[in-house]
Order: structure tokens, then C-alpha cells, then sequence
RNA sequence: GCCGGUGUAGCUCAGUCGGUAGAGCAACUGAUUCGUAAUCAGUAGGUCGGGGGUUCGAUUCCUCUCACCGGCACCA
């Protein structure tokens, strides 16, 4: 007869098989009403399971992050419940758990409108308050898909039938509902009261673009109210940081119908762009890289010899002049591949380093442009590193170093790395492609960094390893990335001499730290909410007057600081003080100097930041070494 | 590209069950010279995203189209 070991090491004997419920209640009445699932040996159970024999069990509450998962699912079969009641012809697809939340796949053909959502919610409100048992009935396939035909669930019926090897599943009925679900779901609708939906969607059956679109409901739910609240309230507060919300705050950039997904730069969001050039510049010059500039244009004979005509011709900008047909550069590799070919290379050149703050259109789907983070147009801190096959290893290597560095001076300590491999469509043999994958692989290991590996995902002529970062949503956007290239300078003719005298082909590696200028940016804004660290604001220090006396006091001030390099202004408008500060705060200038009589007449000045502290009175060149310091510190978060 | 939504003044938004529009902020003008997040008063401002249709009449209804927003698919 079971014992069962609880996690404190506790041991209960029971004299014939008992469900988990039956195990919570033996030890508490507050436990019990608090029990969603257990995990038994390591694995998830619901409550009403029966433990027959010897086992370790832990109870999962609401209070486990196993137990949220639960929750959100079992909402997901309360929104299936409540879609039947109000749409009976809709037919259910799939529910999963995701951050934060849940979402179900629902074929329904008139569609679903957003004040359906209401409906649905309030419904899925009134069932939840019903406090219900849920049901698990473990049922034979075979009459599982007798069950889901009846009920006209086609989507449920394919579900079965790829899943030929199971013989029997978990079937959850709530009232009239049936859902199906490995689980473990919670025992009782009163669970799942805080929850709310949150948007509609369409979403391909099977993620597949080839497939009918399906409607897609996404909810949130929380153990209780104060968490889902708390988390509306995180979401909201997050949408704030939005950097195109930002953007015309600040007048940064804009963008209009006339040249969708490209960017107007203003005066301000070009100054954040040019020091973020400046920056990487440096990098590249302490590095041994040198920097080249290759055209937009090029004739479709080149993007034929590189393959990208075949491969992402559809991605491109085209056009013609005296019957020839240039296409738009989408990519500075093969330029580069041209410069490396003129004259003879020797491998005493080797690695070669070439860099180029390249200007890309791609011609990107209407429904995917986003803001910075996604456009047709983008500027790429690009270069390629031509080298020998056994320098590959300590050029990835010492990239992925730089990489690291730069990030931490920008800020960013969490960086999401992946390495991609071989995707279905691409160029160059298996051989090729074992060798390359490889070498990323073994870099990272050497480097000892989590990453996550994601099969088929790589460039047509490579593997890569993506360095992302993640925006105000949450949203995952690559930035960074390194991928090795034996294909290209073999199709577009580029060799070296080697020690032997013989011709080799050199490989090649595509690397970026930012990505994209645009992309990169959009991030920081976000990251810092607008409130961008004072190296890269693109002002740095406003003078504000209290009254007309001070304004020569204070242009002489704006003049000196700009000659040492600051991005500074006055404001010497005909304004209360409060005003000018409201408006300089909001505009998030790391540094307002007040100048009043008194600073006038000590030659001093009143320094508040735009978090609201007052920094007191300092000498102008006190203030000066002040500002150098905040300057030269970067992005580097206090600890480094 | 696909599904759904949105598009009204520089910005944020209201409104018209079909009779060509309104608020706050910003702008402009004047007054005020005022010490740490909004001084007061006045003035001006819109082919209601674009094309076509229905109608005596369309910003409102229908249709096509463009852009944007949220997802999905895509992302060299």
C-alpha cells in the first residue's frame, strides 16, 4: 500500500490507492481547497489521479509556477466553453498556456468581432462563478474521435489522428463542454476567476501560412485579482515606453504613408543615431577593422553570381535604366566580395576585416513592418571578416567579445543568444555546412554561454548566431549576429595566395553588434524609456533663465559648453521657471542649469536632473567635470 | 502577405441614427520678468487617409485602395 514522501521528507502510509486530493485532505482542509495538481515522481498529475503506489509527491497550488500554468490552461477550456455556448458552430483547434497567459485557435467562420470578446468574457465569468468540478475521464481513442465527430470538433478529430501511437487521452468535461488536454487542469472552475481576455487574432492552423487562417483569442490569467490587475497595470505602464509613442514626444523621427518603412530622421533622433555611429567607429578602429562604402545600386548580373536573385529576389527593390536592371542593395556582402577581388590578395592580408555602415532596402511584407525594429529601409554596423578556415575560430571569437563589450557599454547585460543552422532553402553542400555549424558551436561553448539552438533557422548561405534583445513588450528582435560563409566568395571568384603559392578561397564571416541602427535605437528608447543615458541624449544639458537678466549669463554659458563637445541649449523664453522645467523634464534633458540672479552673480549654476533631484549649486566648471564624467561613463550599469 | 481593428486640427481625442465639425494641449498675438513639473487673455487653425458609388445632399452608408495598430506567417 502507497507510502507517500512529501517534500519535507514527511512520510503518510494509506492502506489502499488515494487520489492527491485525497492526500492534501489528509493533511489540512486549507491545503486541500488550495490543491490544483500534484507532481508525483517528477511528473504532473491532476488532483483526482489515484497514486497506487510508493511515491513522492508535491501538492501544486496556485502559489507554484506550476500552478499558474494550470490555471491558464483550465481558462483556456473555460473561453472553449463559453465560445460553444454563445457560437455552437465554432469549432476549437488548440488552447495552450504562453507567457503570461493562454490563448485558443477557434475555426469560426463569420469571425470573431472585439465586442465578441466582451460577450465571451462575461460568459466565461459567469461559468467560472459557478464553481463547477471539472471532470477527467481517460477515454480510448477510438472513442475519443467518435466523441469530437459527434460534436463536429474537426480540428480535434485531425489532432487524434496524428497522434496515431496514443491510445487513449485525457478528456476534461466541463458541464456540456469537452475538451482534450494531457493536463493536469484544475479540479474546480473557481480557480480561474482572474482572468481577462486581451486581444483577438488570426493565426494559421498548424503555424502553417499554406493553411486556413483561424480567429485567435489571447487572455491573461493570475492566481488572483491583485495579480491580474497588477499585471494590466505593468502592461499599461509598458506601452508607455513604446518607442514610436516616444518618438513624436521627443521629435525623433517620423514615418509616413509616402515611404512606408523607412525612416524621416529628425535634427534630435539623427544626433542619438551619429553618436551611436561614432561609437562603433571606435571600436572598429581600435580593432583593425577598415571601413569601406559600396553603392545602392548594382546590376542584377552580381545578385545572380551571389544567388540572391534566386533566393530573395522577392525581397527586393529593382530598377532599370538604359535597359539594364539594377536591383537596390539588400545586403553589403556581395560589394564587399568586390573590393577584396581587386588586385591579388596574398594570405599575409588575412583576416581582413571590412567594414561599412551599409544602407539596405529589403523589400519586407506590408504586415510585418513595426516601428524602428522592423523597415525597408535600415542602416547595418556591417562588415565582413575574409580569414583561412582555421582563423574562423578566434575571429568568432574575438567578435563575440566585442559584441559583449559593447553591450555592456550601451547597457545590456541580457542578451538572448541562439544559434541557427541549416535551413531548407539554401546554397553550398552539407559538408560545407557541417564544417561552419561547427565552428559557431564550439565558440560558444568556449565562451561558455547559454544559448538556445534553432534547427533550420539559418541564412541561405550560412549558420548564425543571433544576439537579441528584447523591447517594452517583451518582444524578442535580433540584433547582433555572426555567421560564417563558405559559399559566397567561391560563387563571386575570391582567392588568396597562399604560403604554397596555390589559390585559395577565402571564408567568409558576416557580422553585426547593432544589427541595425534603426532597430538598435528603437530598442534603446524603449529600454530607457525615452530617458536615454546622457552620453547618447540628444540634448544633454538645457540652460533655463529665471528672468531676461540672465540671458547673456546664459548664452555665454550654452557656447561654452557646446565648444566642449556638449549637445547644450538655452531657453531663454519669456516663461516661469516651472514651465521650462515641466517642458525639459518631459523631454527627458538629462541636465537643466536654473539661472537666477544669485547663479549670475557667483558665476555658478543650479543643477536638476530630469528624474526631479536637485544636484545643488555648482561652479560652471564643476558642472563641466561633471557632465565629462556622466559622458564618458556610457551606458555601463553602476556595478561595472 | 494573411486575419481583425483603426484613420477627424501639429498632438491626444469627442462627434454627426446622412444636412460639409468640436474640446484640451500646442501654435500665433498681447499682457506678465515671475526661483525648480503647466501665468492670464485673445486669435487663427480641418477637401473628417485617398479613389469610386448610392443620394437632392456623404466625414457618416456601400465599394475599392493606402497607411498604421495587434497578432500569424516571413525575417538573407
Amino acid at each position: 500500500m502507497p507510502i507517500i514522501t512529501l517534500p519535507d521528507g514527511s512520510q503518510r502510509e494509506f492502506d489502499q490507492p488515494v487520489t492527491i486530493m485525497q492526500v492534501a485532505e489528509s493533511i489540512g482542509p486549507g491545503l486541500a481547497k488550495a490543491t490544483l495538481a500534484g507532481r508525483v515522481d517528477g511528473e504532473l498529475r491532476d488532483a483526482c489521479d489515484l497514486i497506487a503506489q510508493d511515491a513522492a509527491l508535491q501538492i501544486i497550488t496556485p502559489r507554484d509556477p506550476e500552478g499558474l500554468d494550470i490555471i491558464r490552461h483550465s481558462c483556456a477550456h473555460m473561453l472553449g466553453q463559453a465560445v460553444k455556448q454563445l457560437y455552437p458552430e465554432a469549432q476549437m483547434a488548440i488552447g495552450p498556456v504562453i507567457e503570461n497567459g493562454f490563448y485558443y485557435d477557434i475555426r469560426y467562420d463569420p469571425g470573431f468581432h472585439p465586442d465578441d470578446l466582451e460577450r465571451i468574457e462575461k460568459r466565461m465569468g459567469e461559468l467560472i462563478d459557478q464553481e463547477y468540478d471539472v471532470i477527467k475521464e481517460i477515454t480510448p481513442r477510438e472513442e475519443v474521435l467518435r466523441i469530437f465527430r459527434e460534436r463536429g470538433e474537426t480540428y480535434k478529430v485531425r489532432l487524434v489522428e496524428d497522434m496515431p501511437e496514443v491510445e487513449s487521452m485525457g478528456l476534461y468535461y466541463h458541464q456540456e463542454y469537452v475538451d482534450m488536454c494531457k493536463g493536469p487542469h484544475v479540479p474546480n472552475t473557481r480557480f480561474c476567476k482572474a482572468f481577462k481576455l486581451t486581444s483577438l487574432a488570426g493565426a494559421y492552423w498548424r503555424g502553417d501560412a499554406s493553411n486556413e487562417m483561424l480567429q485567435r483569442i489571447y487572455g491573461t490569467a493570475w492566481p488572483d485579482r491583485k495579480q491580474l490587475k497588477a499585471y494590466l497595470k505593468r502592461l499599461e505602464e509598458a506601452q508607455k515606453r513604446d518607442h514610436r509613442r516616444i518618438a513624436k514626444v521627443q521629435h525623433l523621427f517620423h514615418v509616413q504613408e509616402e515611404a512606408p518603412g523607412m525612416v524621416f530622421w529628425h535634427d534630435k533622433g539623427w544626433r542619438i543615431y551619429l553618436e551611436l555611429q561614432n561609437f562603433i567607429r571606435g571600436l572598429l578602429q581600435e580593432r583593425d577593422y577598415q571601413e569601406v562604402h559600396t553603392p545602392q545600386l548594382v546590376d542584377r548580373t552580381l545578385w545572380e553570381k551571389s544567388g540572391h536573385w534566386e533566393k530573395f529576389g522577392d525581397d527586393m527593390f529593382y530598377t532599370e535604366s538604359e535597359a539594364r536592371t539594377y536591383a537596390v542593395k539588400p545586403m553589403n556582402c556581395p560589394c564587399h566580395v568586390q573590393i577584396f577581388n581587386q588586385g591579388l590578395r596574398s594570405y599575409r592580408d588575412l583576416p581582413l576585416r571590412m567594414a561599412e555602415f551599409g544602407s539596405c532596402h529589403r523589400n519586407e511584407p506590408s504586415g510585418t513592418l513595426h516601428g524602428l525594429m522592423r523597415v525597408r529601409h535600415f542602416v547595418q554596423d556591417d562588415a565582413h571578416i575574409f580569414c583561412t578556415e582555421e582563423q574562423i575560430q578566434s575571429e568568432v571569437s574575438d567578435f563575440i567579445d566585442l559584441l559583449y563589450h559593447a553591450y555592456r557599454e550601451l547597457g545590456f547585460d541580457e542578451v538572448i543568444v541562439a544559434l541557427s543552422t541549416r535551413p531548407e532553402q539554401r546554397v553550398g553542400s552539407d559538408a560545407v555546412w557541417d564544417k561552419a555549424e561547427e565552428a559557431l558551436e564550439t565558440a560558444l561553448k568556449n565562451k561558455e554561454l547559454d544559448y538556445r539552438l534553432q534547427p533550420g533557422e539559418g541564412a541561405f548561405y550560412g549558420p548564425k548566431i543571433e544576439f537579441s534583445l528584447k523591447d517594452c513588450l517583451g518582444r524578442v528582435w535580433q540584433c547582433g549576429t555572426i555567421q560564417v560563409d563558405f559559399a559566397l566568395p567561391g560563387r563571386l571568384g575570391a582567392s588568396y595566395v597562399a604560403e604554397d603559392g596555390s589559390r585559395r578561397e577565402p571564408v567568409m564571416l558576416h557580422r553585426a553588434i547593432l544589427g541595425s541602427f534603426e532597430r538598435f535605437i528603437g530598442i534603446l528608447i524603449e529600454e530607457h524609456a525615452g530617458a536615454l543615458p546622457t552620453w547618447l541624449a540628444p540634448e544633454q544639458v538645457v540652460v533655463l533663465t529665471i528672468t531676461d537678466r540672465q540671458a547673456g549669463f546664459a548664452r555665454e554659458l550654452e557656447q561654452v559648453l557646446r565648444q566642449r563637445g556638449f549637445r547644450a541649449s538655452a531657453d531663454l523664453r519669456n516663461e516661469k521657471i516651472g514651465f521650462k522645467i515641466r517642458e525639459h523634464t518631459l523631454q527627458k534633458v538629462p541636465y537643466m542649469l536654473v539661472l537666477g540672479d544669485r547663479e549670475l552673480e557667483s558665476r555658478s549654476v543650479a543643477v536638476r536632473t530630469r528624474s526631479g533631484e536637485d544636484l545643488g549649486t555648482m561652479s560652471v566648471d564643476g558642472f563641466l567635470e561633471f557632465l565629462a564624467e556622466d559622458v564618458a561613463r556610457r551606458g555601463r550599469k553602476a556595478e561595472d
